[in-house]
DNA sequence: GCCGTTTTCGGCCCGACTGTTTTCAGTCG
């Protein structure tokens, strides 16, 4: 599939086409184009091949003749042409806070900047502030988007955000001037990564509630402020946003904030075809310009003839007309998980014992766990040879007489070798209640053999599910290059649960991947890979993920009542 | 560049804040 590689080059052309100076809507033709084909089920180069392109939303004659020229031919003459007139290092400076379309082209064309390090240099040197619309402020500005993308090179990991946000509502709860407050933005939408934090609150002293905002402790700088909206940067370079609205307004802003722009640009099309306008303060009647309804989210889709649509899912990827023709998804519950089948003891690289796991999880209020430590070759986390592993089913039987209303489960995160084959003998699977597999090295070999190497390991029957089927680690190691559609075709065939791991920089399977794996017909674990008892409180992120793939109860094993997993995992 | 039970041409979401200006353009979300 090279669906995601056309999306990113459009993208491409659209920032470049931005630095032309083309007019806004056709950038946004393209990203329309390439956020649409990002998230297309079927093979692009399969619908080129059979001259459907133009069946994709926002693909139109231009774009389908540009795209099966790439199939063709390798190449877009149109993007090699745009590359030529503008460099890679200018499409850079598109990151940098306060720096846009606009002035970008202005310092290149003038001053023939074309990267960061030219940029800090000008700035530096005093020689931006006698352009046109750029002042000293102006250069002060840039210095310190560029010294906050060298810190923060971008986005922040989804736990991170979480931790960082409960402890800012914990204070502003402190605050009686605020009514509501609610997290908005992509953190709302759970996404596996953050730009920054949105905050939406409803008062009747807005200017009161601004003061209090920006004594939290840990504010390093005041970004902006104003009576409506005041930014912060904390500490840890995380931005945090604030709104205040009155209350009649607060659904309406907090619909606004959350997001995605795709879903809100959809939904106020709609609006305005029935008569209405939308904005962050409300739905106005378009003729007169009365207000309608704005005090919660519910409201404003109602009136729209929409049910309601989950933040999790506002990504315009199929949810609008889903909740137009009420087929939405009842989407998982957070609290709907009974239990947690990938969790690593002291047996082999985790740092609680069994004893401990099991009694942190029924805290949680898990029914069952499984633990599912290392197997043999893997030494580098202490894996399990055959004689520990008797050990270790003698410890869970011991531990599960003594601790009532939750069951223990001895499974294994086994080795998938480099020849398919599983690090353990049928003798050694037979005995223990569950098996997950895994791939934790030699990675690099051809996507073919990787992709039947992993398949080979699923037809073992034995084998439960597959952990952390991509192998990405967020920031730091892109996926395998596998055949991912082959590997669903064959969870469905062998019965093998396909692993959501919740671990934060994992979240792997990711939303799309989930979405198109539920298409086919998987069914799916999720699993914290926790190697302490606070890792297990990443399930949330784990069911967040499967919220954003479109996921029910029902597709998720872990959901199921203890005599369902029984009759599933004791063999 | 796309799209059409409002349009095949003329729309395409909308408002706050900042810094630069002297009424507004650019950026951001």
């Amino acid at each position: 599939m090279k669906n995601k590689l056309v999306a990113d080059l459009l993208y491409q052309i659209a920032d470049l086409l931005d630095i032309k100076g083309e007019i806004f809507f056709k950038t946004r033709a393209y990203r329309i184009a390439a956020q649409n084909i990002e998230v297309l089920t079927e093979d692009i180069e399969v619908l080129a091949k059979e001259n459907r392109l133009k069946n994709i939303n926002g693909v139109g004659e231009a774009l389908s003749l540009k795209i099966k020229e790439l199939f063709e031919t390798g190449k877009i003459q149109y993007y090699e042409k745009l590359k030529k007139e503008i460099p890679k290092g200018a499409l850079e400076l598109l990151d940098i806070s306060g720096l846009g379309p606009k002035k970008v082209s202005i310092l290149f064309n003038t001053l023939n900047i074309s990267n960061i390090e030219y940029l800090k240099k000008a700035c530096i040197e005093g020689k931006l502030r006698n352009l046109d619309g750029f002042g000293e402020i102006t250069e002060r500005n840039i210095l310190r988007g560029i010294s906050l993308k060298e810190k923060t090179s971008g986005r922040i990991l989804l736990n991170i955000a979480y931790e960082t946000g409960e402890k800012y509502i914990n204070y502003l709860n402190k605050y009686d001037k605020i009514d509501k407050i609610s997290v908005a933005g992509s953190f709302r939408r759970m996404k596996e990564t953050i730009g920054d934090l949105d905050l939406i609150v409803s008062s009747n002293s807005p200017h009161k509630v601004m003061e209090y905002f920006i004594k939290y402790p840990k504010v390093k700088r005041i970004l902006l402020m104003g009576n409506t909206k005041t930014s912060v940067l904390l500490e840890n370079n995380i931005q945090v946003d604030l709104r205040v609205i009155e209350d009649k307004s607060f659904g309406a802003a907090l619909q606004y904030f959350t997001g995605s722009k795709e879903h809100n640009v959809k939904i106020r099309g709609i609006a305005n075809k029935k008569g209405y306008k939308l904005n962050e303060y409300g739905l106005y009647n378009k003729e007169n310009g009365n207000f309608v309804v704005g005090k919660t989210e519910n409201e404003i889709y109602q009136k729209l003839k929409l049910r309601f649509i989950e933040p999790e899912i506002r990504e315009n990827r199929g949810e609008i007309e889903a909740a137009f023709s009420n087929i939405l998804p009842k989407l998982v519950k957070y609290d709907d998980i009974k239990g947690d089948f990938h969790m690593h003891s002291t047996w082999s690289d985790g740092n609680n014992t069994i004893e401990e796991l099991a009694l942190f999880s029924k805290k949680l209020g898990y029914k069952y766990i499984g633990i599912a430590d290392h197997s043999e070759s893997l030494k580098i986390a202490n894996g399990l040879n055959s004689e520990k592993i008797k050990k270790k089913i003698n410890e869970i039987e011991k531990i599960n007489s003594k601790i009532s209303d939750i069951e223990v489960f001895c499974g294994t995160e086994c080795e998938i070798k480099k020849n398919g084959r599983l690090d353990y003998d049928k003798n050694i699977l037979k005995k223990i209640d569950f098996v997950g597999i895994a791939i934790h090295s030699s990675f690099k070999t051809n996507k073919k053999d990787l992709t039947d190497r992993i398949i080979s390991a699923m037809q073992n029957e034995y084998v439960d599910y597959l952990a952390h089927p991509t192998c990405r680690i967020i920031g730091r190691r892109e996926p395998l290059d596998i055949d991912i559609k082959k590997i669903f075709e064959a969870a469905v065939e062998t019965n093998t649960y396909l692993e959501i791991n919740a671990f934060p920089d994992r979240l792997d399977l990711n939303d799309l991947n989930i979405r198109h794996a539920k298409d086919i017909g998987v069914k799916f674990i999720i699993g914290t890979d926790s190697h302490n008892i606070n890792h297990l409180n990443f399930m949330r992120y784990g069911i967040a993920t499967a919220r954003r793939g479109w996921l029910e109860k029902k597709d998720i094993i872990n959901t199921y009542s203890k005599e369902k997993i029984d009759i599933i995992f004791r063999r």
